[in-house]
DNA sequence: GCTATTAACGCAAAGTATTTGCTTTAAGGG
DNA sequence: CCCTTAAAGCAAATACTTTGCGTTAATAGC
């Protein structure tokens, strides 16, 4: 299911959307992941259980919804004064926070519903992040890079094997898959 | 939740496992998989609840082992007479089987369980297939290619864009991701 | 083969989670 | 400031899940 495209944005609905984010992420930290169960995140939200139902149909949409905003970017990525180094280190950067057990499963809450909307906003989350690395090197005047090739290249291995495991993300892995990437590593 | 390794594998165990699977392959193709519930396929298949409950541990357990056998291979890849045609047949019957609402589904189950294995198992059927292929390859003297660079740089795309949407997988598409990878296309 | 052992199933009761109809509250528009 | 109505609360009804215990049948030992 879907969460709602709400028309009523301010006052009660978002402290109830805040506290029920809350709750999610409060307890994920206490508790097994499994079980964890609506009941017990609306005590702890302090709402009722009918409306965490209503408002995101059932557990997996809320832990999805919940784990796209713990994932979307809170700042630009970091300027190391390269494109090269930039690109690098925004894939160090997600390696490290998504081979952890946390990262693990918020990949998972994020990729179970069967709703596209929550995986797809992940994907434009990591475009955005390098369009900006993109732009920055257009302002230094070095060659902008394939987005896509990155994704298709550098991303989705990573994701691939965050997902079906049989192999360890080692930097010295990402560092040969970043060495792939034709319009970084060959700028022509 | 595991499905267990069980100690016995005969007789009226087997029996229901098939059972099961058979009604979980009925149910989901009539209704809807998101109203899919255990005690429907029991009742499908003859058995009582807490037989699934004690076997697999809850519905997303089940949906992956029974997902896990549709994805199993049935045969070995079909033999073209050459290694690229070999790996893009496969590639191509992959890409058909997986952008269907089904395969688009059994992608999902295999992965939203928090046990890793089901999605290790597929990864381990896609390596045996390309396995074959180059072992063949082998056998005919051309220069056998790398699996894991066809699992890094086809797959592991193709995958994501399955998962996170945002990017159709046209014939074109996959060619392009056939044609980089550099065991393949450029034999030295 | 036959029996002993015990894994796995069935049943039913107890315990939770989810849905739903109705009432109440409070956003946002006029 | 009032009206409209989306969204929340409440509680009863329904549905799902867990659990204890008796029964069935798969395997091991003889």
């Amino acid at each position: 299911m879907v969460v709602k495209e709400r028309i009523r944005i301010g006052g009660r609905s978002a402290r109830i959307q805040e506290a029920v984010h809350r709750a999610v992420r409060q307890l994920s930290a206490e508790t097994d992941r499994d079980q964890l169960t609506v009941p017990q995140i609306a005590a702890e939200a302090g709402v009722t259980p009918s409306t965490i139902y209503r408002r995101w149909g059932d557990l997996a949409s809320l832990l999805a919804d919940v784990a796209v905003e713990r994932l979307r970017p809170i700042a630009d990525p970091e300027d190391t004064g390269a494109t090269a180094s930039d690109v690098r280190t925004f894939i160090e950067q997600y390696v490290e926070e998504m081979t952890s057990p946390i990262g693990r499963a918020l990949m998972r809450d994020v990729v179970s519903p069967l709703e596209q909307s929550y995986s797809g906003k992940c994907d434009v989350f990591t475009r955005q992040h390098l369009s900006t690395i993109a732009e920055r090197a257009e302002a230094r005047g070095e060659t902008p890079f394939d987005i896509d090739e990155v994704i298709d290249h550098v991303m989705a291995p990573i994701v691939y094997h965050l997902l079906f495991g049989n192999r360890e993300l080692t930097l010295a892995y990402c560092h040969s898959l970043l060495g792939r990437v034709q319009s970084l590593s060959r700028p022509d």
